[in-house]
DNA sequence: CGTACCCTTGATGTTCCTCAATGGAAGTGG
DNA sequence: CCACTTCCATTGAGGAACATCAAGGGTACG
């Protein structure tokens, strides 16, 4: 171990951060950390890029990346935001195709982890539990990439926000609050809209007494059950 | 072996055919299908639905089965077709919550051969190799699955029609051809739109001469790529 | 202190959905 | 094999939802 301190404690610490390994001893996770690179991207930095070769599992240590694709002209469609402790690079694991898919930018100055696939298919054949784990992840992943689907797909925009504010909910001394994660241009690029529709939508919810804008990214829900209600 | 007989060779087939077991030896395989059932779904007939519990790996056989989620209007966004070979049934893998969030119907008279969760965790345990193939077979249906996101949230409806066409190609005789695998309204469903719109941009296509409609659900495309950048 | 980006609101236009009517194909039962 | 029903596909008319273009003010950042 001692040869890999000079890459510093960040390797421990996203390794102990992400469930795939946190199964396993302390020692099996040192071993697992020892095989892994940190990398610092500033904000708006690309990590990688479409059509891209790479063979590396990325773990977000600290930050935000952004998942995206983009059409021919120039529209973007988020798919994904990853916070500490998610992981992505599929890619690495899926064999027959090798190059990325999808952008992923960073939204805030982020350290993220890289392990090798050579490295990564040695810690699964030693701990096939990993795998299992993994699995789970990109299951989970599958299933909200589906709603997400759904969701662009056959509701309208008022929906889309109702339904993405209910997954961001916390309760704060009975008032329940929004802290959106994005500005309003990605949350639009995740919903498939467009920033000024964002914006209106926000404006008319306001009205109907529903939530309320606080700081920008602050929003109180005056009664959910009646937002989610307000859209069917 | 022998006492399995009676349910038919069934099973031996549909582990034959699918890409996750067909690595294994004859003996391996034989074994696995030994723990199979086999299910016949009529056309139209519902092989799951939305809320059930279930923890079953299916595998299609014979036929054809359309995964498709519902909103409170009753509008259908289709997810996913399974042809045999294909599987599904991730809800058996991924532990938390085993209850499906989509529903499965046959779209034709269709066979599936169904392997429950403790016989699938024996295999899996027997034979690592089969989870790195059924990861690899997620993680590519997690990126058809983002795509599919991307297309519904920034393309246009012409787009999205045309792209799905050019997945579709096959050549005869210096002819392009594609052969629909299903109906207008299922077409529609998957794309985030209606028949009445696929319907007018078929027209609209066919106006411009860069398709020609023969029979039913068999388009000539004239041009794949004139076609392509016709929409863009 | 300026610049750039974000957010908001208005005016306008396009895309696409909805509703409705019709013709045709496929399936069903006599 | 034909009459009947049902579903599918097409086309039209109308309207709703949303994108685009444009301009303004606010805010963060160098």
């Amino acid at each position: 171990m001692a040869h890999h301190h000079h890459h510093g404690e960040g390797h421990t610490t996203c390794v102990r951060l992400v469930p795939i390994f946190n199964h396993l001893s302390d020692e099996q996770m040192d071993l697992i950390a020892a095989s892994a690179h940190t990398r610092k991207v500033s904000k708006n930095e690309l990590l990688f890029r479409v059509g891209e070769k790479d063979d590396t599992l990325y773990i977000i240590s600290s930050g935000r990346i952004r998942i995206y694709q983009l059409n021919e002209s120039g529209r973007e469609q988020t798919i994904r935001i990853l916070n500490p402790g998610d992981f992505t690079g599929e890619v690495a694991i899926f064999q027959s195709d090798k190059r990325h898919h999808s952008y992923a930018v960073a939204a805030l100055d982020t350290t993220v982890c890289m392990i090798r696939k050579a490295d990564l298919d040695n810690h699964l054949d030693n701990y096939p539990e990993i795998t299992r784990r993994i699995l789970a992840d990109v299951t989970q992943r599958l299933q909200v990439s589906e709603k997400q689907t759904t969701q662009v797909g056959i509701e309208n925009v008022a929906s889309r926000i109702v339904a993405f504010l209910a997954d961001y909910v916390v309760d704060e001394n009975n008032h329940t609050f929004v802290d959106l994660p994005m500005t309003r241009k990605d949350l639009a690029s995740y919903l498939g809209t467009t920033p000024e529709t964002i914006s209106r939508k926000f404006s008319a919810l306001e009205e109907q007494d529903l939530i309320r804008q606080h700081a920008k990214n602050r929003i109180e829900i005056m009664d959910l059950d009646e937002l989610l209600f307000s859209v069917e």
